[in-house]
RNA sequence: GCGGACGUGGCGGAAUUGGCAGACGCACCAGACUUAGGAUCUGGCGAGCAAUCGUGAGGGUUCAAGUCCCUCCGUCCGCACCA
């Protein structure tokens, strides 16, 4: 074997030969069991960073270990590759788009192949290629046709720096989510999908991903907001239906104003041609001015005006003031709310701050029900000054009882309501696919037909924001014939949201290069699902949602035959540097290419898979990369000096039984790190553990080392550390005189009993404290134990001159002796 | 405010089922080799002279607690007028 380990050499090397030999190359005519592993793709932003590298890493290693565990896996990568960005640099620097983006795609193709990746490069996609977004527009037809996609007049997010809409989703603190801009309201013509339809299965299938971290699933659960209440409908003074929502129907007795959002539809009729006319439009127009920020801040002052109307209540058919404020919002429930100041914390600021009535409905028992209200009671209690319903307990005697009664009336119904909104997906910019619809005067709105499928993205437009879609400035792309009477007609001009594209490239993977359909449902049925989805957390909503909701709406299309994409997702830490998020502004960025040129791509992800287990975010620490290097190079001269040495075999002595003892517990431990909790960081300590004990061994035993002991313990160091550091595993592999790549090899198996050890070491306590260790014959029984330690000369010592009450005995752990 | 995660040496972290706290690595210190060392190898490395004390603080359960229970503090993340 070489002298010296050159990584250099040996990386490009091995990455032509896994290329030339489509070592990573699957396809589904085998016997193997299946196994997907995914990574989220990247965005083609032009250069990998430390959180891409950590991502693939991670993959990288589940997709090695389990093709050696006897898997055929599916490892592929893509390119998420419509987008801002994009458009932005063609903006800025006169560039095309797509050359753009293709040419920071080669980089970044690159710069992954340098990581030496065991990806199945001829299943690569790219969103913005008309052989993929053909399909994201077939997509989009399939959902159309189920009525899962229509368009729709709202008041929808604008972001004016980005100069298009954004999806509730992507507006995070009343800011777009990728440029931090404040979003404004804009009333338009939008497509939508109908993820509401979704939003009880989204929310019930929660509880059929036990693989996935109870983080993603508490944020997806409180995103979905699914709250059971009652619809009450009050009805104005002219007999106009003002339906209400509320959790709390059992309060109904004690509204004493209602409250309706400034943006209610009646806010309008009701003041026509009184009064309060001027006053409400000047209210609601100050309200609207507000951002979407301060109006949900929270520490907003809660602000309000009569507006002149009266409403009835249908339990009691009192007359209650309407008002108007600027805390109800139009987009959840009715946009009209029922004021109960006694037993709200809100409503009772509220009534406060302007003097309504207070009257109290539930108290601790009924023999408080006078008692005066310092705050809102919102505790459990008992119905008072609710006629019929006097004595019953709120929750939840009172709440059935009340809207029972109110249905039969015919006042009101049991109701659940969602946070969750239709998914907003036309975006006003040029890098998206096109909607496939066409606009006919006579026939309406129709799709484009499959075979006139893709609609491409015309090349002659401007992309200058003007707050339309740039597809408009186009001379020729609006034009086209209506696919049902032939006549004129003109093309939908918006894109679609990006996460279109991504909420389907893990099905497209099954069957990259289909050109008849976007993928073969054998294929498909195959692969799917994912049963490893590795990426960040701030994917959590977004994109695995979105992903989730098109499986669930492809299963019940029969295009799929499973309801959940991913079974078990690995959300990773950040990498971080002195204690921040690695950024540009910052200036505290590691370069991926910097590292992998001076130690090589196998020590950057030993390191990164060793500085910290995958979940939690790392620190980025320049010499314990280099510690990381040193332990390569440690391995590259023990297994080089074991190869090079002229060793014999011999009668098994006690060195060499422990030398094979240390070698097959190390083989357990990577296994179970790998396989049971991904937990590389201490899967990585072991083998530093075993190169420790080989060094050892060898030192120890000089010119007598155990030639089979020691090379079995070489030859399976050399298989384990092959998922994590790949180049110079196939290197050590291929100089120890062995065939063929490490990852084509049976992953190490280790024998149970060769983990046992002869003898252990135990402690010695005296009531917990710790008092001696003594080196035991291992196995033995408790009253031996027991026995074992009384007859050791220092036991009277240990008891210190008190009495022994009672021992307690961890056989092969310790020995715990009770005294008082 | 609500929900979740976390808190262990100088640092990253380990301790998987309640059973030797600090594995492994970094940094540091000493030594070897050397003209030299930012290379390599060997040894040391929680605090304390010691008995002992030590896992954010305080209490509890237990023969035994980093691990379980209660109270509090701190950091990070998510949600936040949701009726």
């Amino acid at each position: 074997m070489d002298k010296q380990y050159n990584f250099r050499m040996i990386e490009s090397k091995w990455q032509q030969i896994w290329a030339d030999e489509q070592i990573y190359k699957v396809d589904e005519t085998t016997d193997k069991e299946k196994y997907y592993v995914l990574e989220m793709f990247p965005y083609p932003s032009g250069n990998l960073h430390m959180g891409h590298v950590r991502n693939y890493s991670i993959g990288d290693v589940v997709a090695r270990f389990k093709h050696m565990q006897g898997y055929n896996v599916l490892h592929p990568m893509g390119w998420d590759s419509f987008g801002l960005p994009a458009e932005n640099a063609a903006i800025k620097h006169g560039v095309f788009p797509r050359d753009w983006t293709l040419e920071n795609m080669a980089n970044m193709r690159d710069q992954l192949k340098s990581m030496g990746i065991s990806y199945d490069w001829d299943r690569e996609v790219a969103t913005c290629l008309p052989d993929y977004y053909k399909w994201t527009q077939w997509l989009f037809i399939q959902l159309y046709n189920k009525g899962l996609a229509y368009k729709k007049h709202a008041h929808v997010n604008w972001c004016p720096s980005c100069a298009t809409v954004l999806a509730n989703e992507q507006v995070v603190d009343g800011c777009c989510e990728r440029c931090h801009a404040v979003v404004e309201k804009k009333a338009l013509d939008q497509w939508f999908f109908k993820i509401t339809d979704y939003a009880q299965r989204l929310l019930d299938d929660l509880e059929k991903l036990p693989g996935w971290p109870e983080k993603v699933k508490t944020m997806q659960n409180n995103w979905i907001g699914r709250s059971e209440g009652v619809q009450a409908t009050f009805k104005t003074e002219a007999g106009e239906d003002l339906p209400v929502f509320t959790t709390r129907v059992d309060t109904i007795f004690g509204v004493t104003y209602m409250v309706l959002a400034p943006e209610h539809p009646m806010v309008e009729k009701l003041v026509a041609g009184t009064e309060y006319e001027q006053p409400v439009a000047e209210f609601v127009k100050k309200v609207q001015q507000l951002s979407n920020i301060d109006r949900t801040s929270g520490n907003l002052e809660k602000e309000g005006m009569f507006i002149g109307a009266y409403a009835i209540n249908p339990a009691t058919g009192g007359r209650v003031p309407i008002w108007i404020t600027n805390y109800v919002l139009m987009d959840y429930g009715t946009g009209a709310v029922m004021g109960v100041p006694s037993h709200d914390e809100r409503d009772f600021d509220f009534a406060h701050k302007y003097d309504l009535p207070i009257i109290r409905v539930i108290a601790e028992s009924a023999d408080k029900a006078d008692e005066p209200l310092e705050a809102a009671y919102t505790e459990i209690g008992v119905l008072v000054n609710s006629g019929e319903f006097d004595g019953l307990t709120n929750k939840p005697d009172a709440i059935d009882a009340i809207a029972a009664w109110l249905e039969e009336k015919g006042l009101g119904k049991k109701v659940i309501n969602y946070r969750l909104r239709d998914w907003l997906i036309s975006r006003q910019r040029y890098w998206g696919a096109p909607i496939p619809m066409v606009y006919c005067e006579k026939c309406g709105v129709q799709p484009v037909p499959e075979d006139q499928l893709p609609v491409l993205l015309p090349t002659d437009v401007e992309f200058q924001p003007f707050g339309e879609s740039p597809l408009k400035t186009s001379p020729t792309f609006a034009e086209t014939t209506c696919p049902c009477c032939g006549g004129k007609a003109t093309r939908e001009m918006d894109t679609m949201d990006t996460f279109m594209c991504s909420s389907w490239y893990f099905l497209r993977y099954c069957d990259p290069h289909n050109a008849d359909a976007s993928w073969d449902k054998e294929k498909a049925a195959y692969w799917m699902s994912v049963d490893q989805y590795i990426g960040g957390v701030e994917h959590a909503i977004l994109h695995l949602m979105y992903s989730r909701f098109f499986t669930k709406a492809l299963y019940d299309m029969d295009l799929v035959d499973v309801e959940e994409p991913f079974t078990n997702l690995l959300t990773q830490g950040m990498v971080l540097k002195d204690g921040t998020k690695m950024s540009k502004s910052l200036g505290n960025v590691v370069s991926p290419e910097e590292i992998i040129g001076k130690y090589g791509a196998d020590t950057a992800r030993l390191f990164i898979l060793f500085a910290a287990p995958p979940e939690r975010d790392l620190e980025w620490n320049d010499s314990a990369v280099e510690g990381c290097y040193r332990f390569l190079n440690r391995i590259w001269k023990l297994v080089a000096g074991i190869y090079g040495a002229d060793y014999r075999t011999r009668e098994l002595t006690s060195a060499d039984k422990e030398m094979r003892r240390v070698l097959h517990t190390t083989i357990k431990k990577v296994t179970d790190d790998i396989a049971g909790r991904f937990n590389f960081n201490t899967a990585i300590s072991a083998m530093m553990e075993l190169v420790n004990a080989m060094v050892a061994y060898r030192d120890a035993e000089g010119e007598a080392c155990n030639a089979d002991i020691i090379k079995e313990a070489a030859d399976k160091l050399i298989l384990m550390l092959s998922p994590f550091a790949p180049h110079i595993s196939d290197e050590m592999w291929q100089q120890t005189g062995h065939e063929g790549v490490a990852y084509n090899q049976p992953w190490p198996q280790y024998n149970e009993e060769f983990t046992q050890k002869d003898e252990v070491e135990i402690v010695v306590q005296v009531n917990g404290k710790l008092k001696a260790r003594l080196v035991i014959p291992a196995g033995m029984d408790k009253a031996a134990a027991e026995a074992y330690v009384a007859a050791q000369a220092d036991y009277a010592a240990w008891l210190g001159g008190k009495t022994a009450v009672k021992t307690i005995v961890v056989p092969d752990r310790l020995v715990n002796i009770v005294v008082k």
